[in-house]
DNA sequence: CGAATCTGAAGATACGCATTATCAGAAGGA
DNA sequence: TCCTTCTGATAATGCGTATCTTCAGATTCG
């Protein structure tokens, strides 16, 4: 259906040149040696004939040719550009835009995807993926049966968090969770606290398993102990807390803890001064009571940079290689101490 | 040097079910009549074939064959995805990708585009704009060429913001400034202000030179009296107001009057009490005082979406017809009247 | 029963580019 | 002079798909 007006070719410079389409593509490329040789005069000329006609190359042709695309997918599971998803995608979006810009590459966003039980799927009939030199996956929930579709077709990819789950070797960068819970936990532990809430969303990621995993050590070795409480108990904290003694909460994202502060000070109980909080991610711009939120910082734009990088280096490798690289790569978030792990004095 | 894994082809399907690629191609395509009969029970086979071997169409080979790729180019002057541009670009890329996953168009952002002289630039040698179907155009700063060339070429495209200073007929779809800022004036001028200072950036762009043509219609029409002000000068607005007796200051965008509020407080001065304040722009979110900025509310979503369907309305019709169509498309700003615009009981 | 028509499909070609192989003519060597 | 080497370029080919044309064999018509 789409018009398609007429272009400039190679064909119509070669012509306007009198030269052959290959000499075109050969000055073009500013190919030489290899059997072929084109002296400075022609070239000239043939050059001139370019810049008459305002050539530009069609990339489809190109890339049917063998050549690559100089463009990268950006798949996610869910939508990417909506406020609601800003605040997790906004950062990784703004970092890989930069590092495409830096390195001439175009990113195509998969927004066709259709919709099937719930997520994007990225292999449908008129998938656009081979338009594409290589792709960064996106997104909380990805699907393992595509992840491991596109290490069998050895195309080269990226996903952004962990996913060491599937069988199959897949590529990834990620950012470390257990170490930093673990400093935030050393922390609440050395200010007097012996009796926390950890309030998960009861997602099964492996980011959440990570921080799961750290706070269920802390709780088995007797650094601090932890009470589990899913999103939906968050009304119930007052009573919770009243019962096992605790003193800290902490939450698997900032977002939640806003709900736990907003349930706690609604059964009059003053944080931090009485319960401390933390997070175990992002707290940027998260304030309590005017005191920053401790929890994590996430560097998520190098994050995404990190993974153009791998990228890149998959792109420019052969396939029959990739065994001897590093395909994970991890990254540690910095813990932010914040203002709301008050000291307990014993009492 | 892109790795080129071997992907199934047309070909191979053809092997496999024992016909040739064009019944292969036929099949895929669903089409029939025209010279073409497949019977069902080839048809049949043919279709387990494709199951089998997990065919997916190549985009490049179908683009090069001649037909549409469902990618449409999303095109920026500047970086979209930086924290930065996102209160400019933020809503508008939301409604753009919302309207693409509705028809299933991909989106290519052009990333790459070098930058010359301070904005991006879309012809270059390997611009990859041929592989999309039609392009969004979005930035305050165009170049008229790069416009023009795009007309030249009968290449569908629709700009975002109002861009009829060029010769060409440039498709676009634009924010009526003129009747908000007319209504905000007269909202100050029936509040009983009869002196206003207008703070602009000083820019060339169609929609400052409307908002600046609404405010002077008005102070010639004795509506409402203006001086301009450039936004280097904020920090002598007191003194300016004091000289001239203006009790309202109307500013290009709401950030310029948070720049006014700053200096006019410092001075000493009650915002909006003592003087009055409005946006000729975006005001969500914006409060002064505590009190919603008066302004207006810009349909960005809407915008988008309207963008998008004027690319679609010019992919689908011939360049010679494009002549007949409504290339320019116009929506009304709501206004929002905010709480800052105070009554003034005449001394 | 020969000619016209219909059926089912394959062959050839185009799209624009890169690349491999090829080739005519000039220059150099014996 | 004849053979080799070098120079400067061209023709041919392939990439994967869609489409236009052709064609053999079966069927129907007169």
């Amino acid at each position: 259906m789409a018009p398609k007006p007429r272009r400039v070719t190679q064909r119509e410079i070669a012509e306007l040149a009198g030269v052959s389409q290959t000499t075109v593509s050969v000055v073009l490329n500013d190919r030489d040696g290899g059997g072929v040789r084109i002296p400075e005069a022609t070239r000239a000329r043939v050059k001139k004939a370019i810049e008459q006609l305002t050539y530009v190359a069609d990339p489809a042709a190109r890339r049917l040719a063998g050549l690559d695309n100089q463009i990268i997918g950006v798949f996610t599971y869910e939508a990417a550009l909506s406020p609601e998803s800003m605040d997790f995608y906004g950062p990784l979006l703004n970092g890989i835009e930069r590092a495409a810009e830096k390195i001439g590459w175009d990113l195509l966003f998969f927004t066709s995807s259709p919709v099937e039980n719930g997520t994007r799927s990225l292999f449908h009939r008129k998938t656009r993926l081979r338009l594409t030199d290589g792709c960064v996956l996106l997104g909380q929930q990805m699907v393992a049966s595509e992840l491991e579709r596109l290490v069998a077709e050895q195309f080269p990819f990226v996903a952004i968090g962990r996913r060491d789950e599937t069988a199959a070797a897949v590529p990834y960068v990620a950012i470390d969770y257990v170490t930093p819970t673990t400093a935030l936990i050393d922390q609440a532990a050395a200010a007097g606290h012996q009796q926390a809430l950890y309030v998960h969303r009861g997602r099964d990621t492996p980011a959440a398993r990570d921080r799961r995993g750290a706070v269920e050590a802390a709780s088995a070795e007797g650094r601090l102990a932890f009470l589990l409480v899913g999103e939906e108990r968050i009304g119930d904290l007052p009573r919770l807390a009243q019962a096992t003694g605790a003193t800290v909460i902490i939450a698997e994202d900032a977002f939640l803890i806003e709900d736990v502060v907003h349930a706690l000070t609604a059964a009059g109980v003053a944080v931090p001064d009485e319960i401390s909080v933390a997070a175990l991610g992002e707290v940027r711009g998260h304030r309590i009571d005017g005191k920053p939120l401790a929890g994590f910082h996430v560097p998520r734009e190098q994050l995404a940079a990190e993974a153009l990088d791998l990228l890149q280096l998959l792109i420019a490798t052969e396939p029959d290689e990739w065994s001897t690289l590093e395909l994970r790569r991890h990254l540690d978030s910095d813990v932010e101490p914040g203002a709301t792990i008050v000291v307990r004095t014993e009492a």
